[in-house]
RNA sequence: CGGGGUGUAGCGCAGCUUGGUAGCGCGUUUCGUUCGGGACGAAAAGGUCGCAGGUUCAAAUCCUGUCACCCCGACCA
């Protein structure tokens, strides 16, 4: 044994573990409360168990998956030219008020005050305690880039925890941080933004996972800035939608609406349909139930919603409070992110009684509701932008509130019903051939953009003729530019080659360990059990002995063990005392990929029986001196 | 934070309406018979009924408060 010993070694070494020496506590029936797959395998299989709300146990299995996960992680990481380092879970609370995360953070933030009555914080990321380190370490361009990370346990205190490891108070993350003097070129953050990508893409593909990168909510820095990693499955709490010919995937807060052919007639233009006619509905709380009460659809409705502008002190002592008033068609979703982008300003969605005050009475609010108010902007989204509706060759049907409580108007038509002409308001053609306006200007008060949510079968932004397709996923990473948030804010400075002084760019790049092992269950499990990929398997072999005092078996098991860990082969000995079929009840359970099950029968015939956990059939009996070779060529298949 | 629900043995549940000495299944322990897909028989251990008040001769059960947990929503670098 002295070779494996040896502090210079280039084996590997699998391991043997007897189940009897073990904890795996399975049970034939879940808690109640687990209800969504990987949480109920998961407990059932003896790898979790709870400890409070979000907070469980690892117990052996899950232990040796996550371990196996953080490998796949540092090997890729490490070889993208990342150092690994550790920093505390516990951080001085002054480090988020630097950076006003106390606040943004908010509720989310888990507080603790110490003996001393001072406040700290438990990490819930740390851009703050790495920006913090770089301020003392780091003071010239010479000694950047870096990209530094960690595999750390990480709390937040989540409104509400839910569906087992998926969304916990306290998880186990890698997080990395880069460090740059330039965005383009050699060193630059996009350099290592990409070559994260391909890290990330390393890491999922080897642990055998299917899953999309998708683009996502953009950073500070603007266009692709922020890719995420999900994991595909169907009970996934993210939308993603899919160009099936481009390859273009972005999650739905993100995706853009290829382009459409503008209404044949002019934005905005069409007859009306009828006399605007007002109708009282009491008691209707949401679009549909009034569409249903007006005996119309939901895409014959306008709706409109009121944003106000999250002004500077600056602007506010020039402009006054400024409100964007966003209009979809009623069975569209407003997108916060395209109406700040399109607008041009940091938006919140307006406080009821605030913007009641200012006239808008929410739940009722139409177009008609921004004219003659001052600092009011309105978009409206292209499908809501129309008078005339070119595939049935006639004028739109629009319905939509009726600017007091409890009333709807039907009959709205933009040209007439408005006040003012729209196309003229918005005469102003932006490039993409859409009518501008501006928020700051005189009569300009709307312009026409893209601003609700992409949907399946919306034109793809990437490819002609092709229509967005929707999946659904679990977001198991994500990598983000940062560009000099926390730099700036901090003073995180390096001078450059002209001694000018700039501060850092940076880029943040996540990935949630042990949310990866449940999503992996998600996408990779049966009605008996968990189903593992190889890679991330707790064990890669399971020997189970049909009877463990029969002496053949007994010496076969060791055998084989030897011959398996030898070759770097995990191997999980069943010697437990029990009945053979709760014996294979558990092996499904806890879903190694291979089985091997020594009994009389096929050792008689000088055999083993050999059993994949993904295939449905009852497996083979494969000779003693021919198995080893077999398992290994099962786990590398 | 809003809405809903649940706390009774390790796990899953019944009992509560109509107050009267706490039960079932699984699991656990012992013995015997079994032994290839969650065996059978016998015996046994295990619960201050989430907690605190109150009503009552008497509370798992009725009342008040409180805590915990779960689900839907809001939220989610």
């Amino acid at each position: 044994m002295s070779s494996s010993r040896s502090v210079v070694t280039n084996r590997k070494l699998g391991v043997v573990q007897k189940w009897s020496h073990t904890l795996i506590p399975t049970t034939r029936e879940a808690p109640k409360d687990a209800e969504v797959p990987s949480h109920v395998m998961l407990h059932r299989a003896g790898y979790i168990r709870p400890v409070g709300a979000g907070i469980y146990d690892y117990l052996p299995l899950a232990w040796r998956v996550l371990q196996k996960i953080q490998d796949i992680v540092r090997e890729e990481l490490n070889a993208a030219g990342a150092s690994e380092l550790l920093m505390p879970a516990l951080e001085p609370f002054e480090l988020f008020k630097d950076t006003k995360r106390d606040e943004t953070y908010g509720d989310n933030l888990f507080r603790v005050k110490d003996r001393k009555g001072r406040m700290n914080a438990l990490a819930p990321t740390h851009e703050e305690v790495i920006t913090d380190l770089m301020i003392g370490c780091i003071n010239s361009y010479k000694q950047l880039p870096l990209n530094l990370y960690q595999i750390q346990t990480k709390f937040r205190d989540e409104a509400r925890p839910r569906a087992g490891l998926l969304r916990c108070r306290e998880f186990i993350m890698k997080d990395a941080y880069s460090f740059h003097t330039t965005v383009e070129g050699a060193g630059g953050l996009n350099t290592t933004y990409d070559a994260m990508y391909r890290a990330y893409t390393n890491i999922f593909t080897r642990c055998g996972l299917d899953f999309s990168a998708v683009e996502a909510e953009s950073g500070p820095i603007g266009g692709s800035a922020s890719h995420e990693f999900m994991v595909n499955c169907v009970s996934g709490e993210d939308t993603i939608l899919k160009c099936p010919v481009s390859g273009y995937a972005a999650n739905v807060e993100k995706c853009e609406v290829g382009p459409r052919p503008a209404p044949s007639k002019g934005y905005f233009a069409g007859e009306p349909t009828g006399t605007l006619e007002e109708h009282h509905t009491p008691g209707l709380p949401g679009i549909d139930d009034v569409a249903a009460f007006m005996k119309v659809k939901p895409e014959n409705m306008l709706k409109t919603i009121v944003f106000k502008v999250d002004s500077t002190p600056e602007d506010l002592a020039k402009y006054g409070e400024e409100w964007i008033v966003a209009v979809v068609r009623g069975d569209h979703d407003v997108n916060e992110g395209k109406v700040r982008d399109a607008s041009g300003c940091k938006v919140k969605l307006a406080d009821i009684k605030e913007a009641e005050a200012k006239g808008f009475a929410i739940g009722f609010v139409s177009p008609r509701a921004v004219v003659g108010k001052k600092g009011v902007l309105m978009l409206v989204d292209r499908d809501a932008a129309v008078g005339f509706d070119d595939k049935k060759g006639k004028s739109m049907f629009w319905v939509t509130g009726g600017d007091k409580k409890d009333y709807h108007v039907k009959h709205f038509n933009w040209q007439r019903d408005l006040g003012k002409d729209p196309m003229d308001a918005a005469s102003h053609l932006s490039d993409k051939g859409f009518p501008t306006g501006s928020l700051r200007g005189d009569d300009k008060y709307l312009m026409v953009a893209d601003i609700r949510n992409a949907l399946p079968g919306d034109p793809s932004p990437r490819a002609a003729n092709t229509a967005l397709v929707a999946g659904r996923g679990i977001e198991v990473g994500h990598i983000f530019k940062l560009g000099t948030k926390y730099s700036q804010a901090m003073g995180l400075i390096v001078a450059d080659e002209t001694q000018q002084k700039h501060p850092v760019i940076m880029g943040c790049y996540g990935i949630g360990v042990s949310r990866t092992m449940a999503a992996c269950v998600e996408m990779s499990h049966d009605a008996d059990g968990i189903v593992w990929p190889a890679p991330l398997a707790p064990y890669h072999v399971l020997i189970t002995m049909v009877d463990i005092k029969n002496e053949a078996q007994q010496t076969l098991a060791v055998k084989l063990s030897k011959e398996l860990s030898e070759q770097g082969v995990d191997v999980l000995l069943d010697d437990r005392d029990e009945r053979p079929g709760p014996k294979f009840k558990d092996a499904d359970l806890i879903g190694i990929p291979v089985r091997i099950t020594l009994g009389e029968k096929a050792m008689a015939t000088g055999g083993v029986e050999f059993k994949l956990r993904k295939s449905k059939d009852k497996g083979e009996v494969v000779a003693i001196d021919a198995v080893v070779a077999k398992a290994i060529a099962a786990i590398n298949g």
